[in-house]
DNA sequence: TTATTTTTGTAAGTTACTTACATTTTAAGT
DNA sequence: ACTTAAAATGTAAGTAACTTACAAAAATAA
């Protein structure tokens, strides 16, 4: 029983290290993904403005033993792919197609993720973040220190003081004042920034409990107390973003929705005041969500 | 998929009314789904012990054009159903659980944005982010001001002058020194504050592009040149957090995208003297996310 | 600039699907 | 039981589609 092997995100992964003209091929699968999979090579060659040959280069490139192949795994690909998306996507402007090449990309990227996470991490994370006194969210470079700040502001609202830092030196110090019973989370794609390693460090020397969200392997996660790790490709096309963050920030949901649920008579309470101040700044009672 | 026509089962409704040489074509295939998935049309004849042109009229019995056509389908429905049985998703811990609530979640409003977006609406404003000289983000509360942050992120790396600010007077300071040819970007998941309203006012006043990324029909919206508007409803379980600030941040991602496939040279520029700068600091020059 | 490697398209080659037609089988009518 | 027409089937020719070899062009390194 060969298993069901997504083409589409073996495509995704490889993308920008195409040559010229194969990436106009993997461009053009992309956008019109279920075009694609019913077009015979020679119509794809011609839409994508390429041989045919290259178009048989760009199947083997990926993996496929020739067309027939990975015409065959791209049919699979999109039917199981509509399974999540549901109905047909008409894309039939530019725009369209761009928003569902993003967010297609993301929704391949929270699977992967998913398979690779690892339960009794997260288990032991939510598991230290709910009954923790302090957290204080490490990253650097903007990445990374957005997800920080991410971290901060979801766990600020359950009532756990929660703070975020994206200065390398500040990070150091403020490790050096943490306490059994605090938690330093560093966070970072790569796992390698110096600060950060430091920071761990130092936090763990102090009796803190540290805690990072970064890649499978990487030095953060040896050195850390509970790692999450991952192992996401990165998508070498330079014009895309990359969907890593956002598998990070849903990482740290996923972190928060847990930690609340330990503590919910906490976390009510502290909703309910931040509500209420939120009430009456605006006027508005209606349930809205708890900041902007 | 075009339509969900679900071949397998359409086989078991004929199933019986075959002549007698395609019946065996049909025990073949019902029994055999996998293994003819992947068959050749003579191997399929070969091993039902018909000739090649039984399996073809088999093809034609069923409602396939051909054998190409019937290839296809089966091997869709063969992935399809293979997501069901040997499906991946053994939620035992509750930890898995968690994850694959928080991130259905996610996919479930990535796929509501999907459907809401305009697609002038985002065509017009990557259009506009491409050309714009300056781009200025603005969000209050920690989840815009985080996305505001993000998108500044995401253009700086463009090469495009992107800044974020969260503070209400400092924004209204900033939009009044913004010029025709720089755009004033305004985020908020309801569109309501007057920070955000004054300074969009002021922004247009002067001459500058202004543009939202919010609720639908908000005042926001309605002030803006350009509105992305989504009517994304809040989930209302108060330990679950919301998965909009993701997708406004996936749309971020979107536009960040297509505005840099339409300055293609600009971007490869200052994305190479990006990398160059991190590469000197790492000493790491294999390919990876830029910043971290 | 030149040499070398990589990439690409053309065209020939091969495979595999499709169709026409003759043969066989089946079934109904005599 | 025989005849005949209709349906079913296989053979073989036909055709479309994929694959591969090779030479030209482009990119890269020296």
């Amino acid at each position: 029983m060969n298993r069901v092997i997504d083409i589409i995100s073996r495509v995704r992964q490889i993308d920008g290290q195409f040559s010229k003209r194969e990436q106009l091929v993997a461009d053009l699968v992309l956008s019109q993904l279920e075009d694609c999979s019913q077009w015979s090579q020679h119509e794809i060659a011609e839409a994508a403005g390429v041989s045919v040959a290259t178009v048989n280069r760009f199947c083997q490139s990926i993996g496929c033993e020739g067309f027939r192949e990975f015409q065959i795994m791209l049919a699979q690909s999109v039917a199981v792919s509509m399974q999540y998306l549901g109905g047909p996507s008409r894309d039939s402007s530019e725009s369209d197609q761009l928003v569902t090449q993003v967010f297609g990309a993301l929704v391949d990227t929270l699977h992967l993720a998913r398979s690779q996470l690892n339960s009794d991490a997260i288990a032991e994370a939510t598991d230290a973040l709910a009954n923790a006194r302090r957290i204080a969210f490490i990253g650097v470079g903007g990445g990374s220190a957005n997800v920080a700040r991410e971290g901060a502001n979801r766990f600020f609202r359950l009532g756990i003081l929660a703070e975020a830092h994206a200065d390398g030196y500040f990070q150091r110090m403020l490790a050096s004042t943490l306490e059994p019973g605090d938690i330093l989370f560093a966070i970072s794609s790569s796992g390698q920034p110096t600060e950060l390693l430091d920071s761990v460090d130092i936090a763990r020397q102090y009796g803190a409990t540290t805690l990072s969200l970064t890649r499978t392997g990487s030095s953060l996660a040896e050195r850390s107390d509970i790692a999450i790790e991952l192992a996401i490709p990165e998508d070498q096309d330079i014009y895309k973003p990359s969907a890593s963050r956002l598998v990070f920030m849903a990482i740290i949901d996923v972190l928060a929705a847990g930690a609340a649920r330990k503590r919910p008579e906490r976390v009510k309470e502290y909703l309910r005041r931040i509500r209420t101040s939120m009430i009456a700044l605006s006027g508005d009672t209606s349930p809205k969500p708890i900041g902007d």
